[in-house]
DNA sequence: TGTACATCAGTGAACGCGCGTTCACTGATGTAC
DNA sequence: TGTACATCAGTGAACGCGCGTTCACTGATGTAC
């Protein structure tokens, strides 16, 4: 019961798409107007047409990035649910997987955008934040029922965290070592409680 | 001992000081050269005497950012350590402090700007990997000694990533209420670990 | 001690490039009759 | 069904601003004699 796309619909989905890439590549003064216009097989003088603004792009932009991000967990995680793994388990192991840390683009925009967001227009912000407690809340989804009550935002931020330090420690030993480190450590407290 | 620096030097450590604040306060694409200069009372023509490039002195403004949130925390957990509060404590206390989270400009170095690092130059990319492994050296530096071995860098991600995420909700109570809980979280399992 | 000169940190104007934004125009699509 | 016209998504040239970088110059400091 969808009701088809508009050829022009599809264009701006295209160009949102484009900017979701770009931004968790470039960061927020990374992305271009003509370089995503281009990206989108489009001319820039077209911009303007699909959007009042750099900006409001960026915030379609960041929306984009969140679905994008939090549905490819969820198909990776499927499989593995499938097979009798916690739905923590298998969310927390693809997050700090070493393909998210490598799928910069394709990944997080949490991860790959939450230090500037506070330095951002409002507008922008309030996307941003958005974006996190989205985060928080697909934690919450897969926390177990006898988890701490704020148990969901203190793991977003380990996740967040231990994704950052390892992307900018480069993808030497060191990296892989954090993530597996922290995916042991977040597992043992809130999947097997006690076992440590 | 120590050799009197020169009337140059004095300038070139003094535009070093407001770059490390305005990284941080604005990120890599919000430091200019031009401000900076003008912060440290010159005009901006007289930046190349000094450095080779923007780039050069990010490098050095990262540097400094890092000697200076280092030496701030230490000062300030020093008080409580002379109380008899542990030295893991006292430092993850400061560090996921209210004040810590709204002195952005003064801050850790790293939880302002890690998303960024990766895409910087190499040089700058290279000078943010070494902020991280200080910052994770001066975690090991107070863990008490009974901790796993790797347990230094999953910390320094979670510190990471509570105070990020507390900025990027902004300074409401949700923001608190992350940091307040990933202090409980962090100490309850490094600094009294069963305690819980 | 005093004078002339060299050095050099810092000035301010200018250059050039990238990029967000604007705008007159085009050409395809679809509706009215 | 066919023709004329209106609509509008997209084009590409141009504008203007910010900013890193360059460069000829200035004026203070300090050294040589």
């Amino acid at each position: 019961m969808t009701i088809a796309p508009s050829k022009k619909q599809l264009t701006h989905e295209r160009i949102v798409q484009a900017a979701a890439q770009a931004i968790r590549r470039g960061g927020f003064s990374g992305l271009g107007v003509a370089d995503v216009m281009k990206q989108a097989g489009l001319t820039h003088g077209g911009f303007y047409a699909h959007f009042a603004s750099r900006e409001a792009l960026i915030c379609e932009a960041l929306e984009q990035a969140g679905r994008d991000s939090a549905e490819r967990i969820a198909r990776h995680a499927e499989a593995r649910v499938a097979k009798g793994v916690s739905p923590f388990r298998a969310f927390v192991e693809n997050y700090l997987s070493d393909a998210h840390c490598a799928a910069l683009e394709a990944g997080c925009p949490v991860a790959a955008l939450a230090a500037d967001m506070p330095r951002q227009s409002a507008d922008v912000s309030r996307a941003g934040a958005e974006r996190v407690r989205a985060l928080i809340a697909a934690v919450q989804r897969r926390l177990p029922a006898k988890a701490e009550r704020d148990a969901a935002p203190v793991i977003a931020a380990h996740l967040v965290g231990a994704l950052q330090l390892a992307r900018a420690l480069g993808d030497g030993a060191d990296a892989k070592a954090l993530l597996a480190a922290t995916r042991r450590q977040v597992l043992a407290t809130y999947d097997q409680p006690g076992k440590r």
